[in-house]
DNA sequence: CGGGATGAGGAT
DNA sequence: ATCCTCATCCCG
């Protein structure tokens, strides 16, 4: 052993104590070994080397890998308390089914995390930021069960509340949907955090280097994906004159939330696949969506290529899948999500039909009107809850009009 | 469908 | 005194 090495397990001893010393210092197996001087079969001599190196042992995963729930798996990211990945499979029968609903079920933090190492709602809660299923909740209408266990926030990542509610849900509705036409879908999603776009450095850099952080990052967070549909290659241009680009200013930052420093990703990427035997090869879609509100923009916009999301994420997905076998799901399905205003019919149907009073129904309609949601079917269900609740209000004025009398 | 904010009441 | 659950009301 050389003296510096002593001198190091010395000083370890010092700190930790004589009993964990001793056990270092005194186990055979960990002492070094010259290599062999002549060539030959190669001598397990690295693992012994490696051994020492890793005295106090490996540095090791906080939690198994992957994490198995009822009707989903996921990688957890201890580092940045969100998962890496979460994996579903989706057939029609399971989507179809209805025995499940988001009643009485709350985000909780995941059991299977230890504290130092797990999210709260504390985190989320005032943030600014929702709370975004991966593996979403309405996946698993079949199951009680397996609903609570997407509600872990282990399945859950900071996601604008727009974007969630909106373009990522009807992506959601959209993948749900597939299940109709095709006999098994696998879905695989997850949070990205993408280098800001480097010519967008430059022009934001360009235009004025006096500009404040804060005013620089709203225009230039902007995703490299998300972006690509909004800038032109004639402004760059146009700028690079101006200045010089630098090399490579890239940067990777994004926001932490709450106590435990939650990451915000920057996009969140979707990877599916269907496969049927109607089909001669399986087909496959991957998607990275910026985390911010997404408008009426179709999917096809926000397609890559599989080893993009791959790059992003430190992972091969579905590395048993023969990809020379491999057809595009947009290709052959279109990739045609619900429009806004189409999907908006959902949730103002449901407003239209439980209102609180008649006050409320008409401010509700007036609103619905306004934005332009309003077709026949929408204009049926307001005039069948404006009949109910007149009839409502009026039985209260005769039954107050037969109490009163008689007090 | 996807979410949040708030306040009352109960448990610790 | 502080946390947690639940009901209620709200948003796109």
């Amino acid at each position: 052993m050389s003296p510096l090495a002593r001198q190091v397990l010395a000083g370890l001893a010092g700190a930790a104590g004589g009993l964990l010393a001793a056990k270092v210092i005194f186990r055979p197996d960990v002492t070094f070994q010259e290599p062999p001087a002549s060539a030959g079969i190669a001598k397990p001599v690295l693992p012994t080397r490696a051994a020492q190196i890793l005295a106090f042992g490996q540095p090791s995963a906080t939690v198994p890998s992957p994490l198995v729930y009822r009707n989903h798996v996921l990688e957890y990211d201890s580092a940045r308390r969100v998962p890496k990945w979460v994996a579903e499979h989706l057939t029609k029968d399971m989507v179809k089914q209805q025995v499940a609903n988001r009643k009485g079920v709350n985000f909780s933090p995941d059991p299977l995390i230890p504290t130092q190492f797990t999210s709260t709602n504390q985190d989320y809660w005032g943030s600014g930021w929702s709370r975004g299923h991966m593996a979403p909740a309405g996946n698993n209408k079949h199951c009680q069960d397996s609903m609570r266990d997407t509600f872990y926030l282990t399945n859950v990542v900071p996601q604008d509340i727009d974007n969630n509610g909106n373009y990522w849900n009807r992506l959601e509705i959209w993948v749900r949907g597939l299940t109709e036409q095709y006999q098994d879908v696998w879905v695989v999603s997850g949070p990205l955090w993408l280098p800001q776009d480097n010519k967008e450095i430059i022009a934001a850099t360009a235009v004025d280097d006096s500009k404040p952080v804060d005013d620089s990052l709203k225009t230039t967070v902007k995703s490299e994906i998300g972006s690509k549909v909004e800038s032109s290659e004639s402004e760059h241009k146009q700028i690079r004159k101006v200045r010089p680009p630098r090399p490579s200013p890239k940067t990777v930052s994004y926001q932490v939330l709450g106590p435990n420093n939650v990451a915000v990703p920057t996009h969140l990427y979707k990877v599916v696949l269907v496969s049927d035997p109607m089909l001669d090869r399986p087909l496959l879609g991957a998607f990275v969506v910026p985390n911010i509100p997404v408008g009426n923009q179709h999917l096809s916009e926000f397609k890559v290529e599989l080893g993009e999301v791959e790059k992003g994420v430190g992972v091969t997905f579905h590395p048993e899948l023969d990809r020379k076998m491999v057809g595009d799901l947009c290709i052959q399905s279109g990739c045609n999500m619900q429009d806004y205003k189409e999907f908006q019919q959902f949730f103002w149907t449901r407003r239209l039909k439980s209102p609180w009073n008649l006050r409320n129904l008409e401010r509700d309609w007036a609103e619905a009107m306004k934005k332009g949601v309003v077709n026949s079917e929408l204009e049926l269900v307001y005039n069948e809850s404006k009949a109910r609740l007149e009839e409502k209000e009026l039985m209260k004025v005769e039954e107050k009009a037969v109490g009163a009398p008689a007090a």
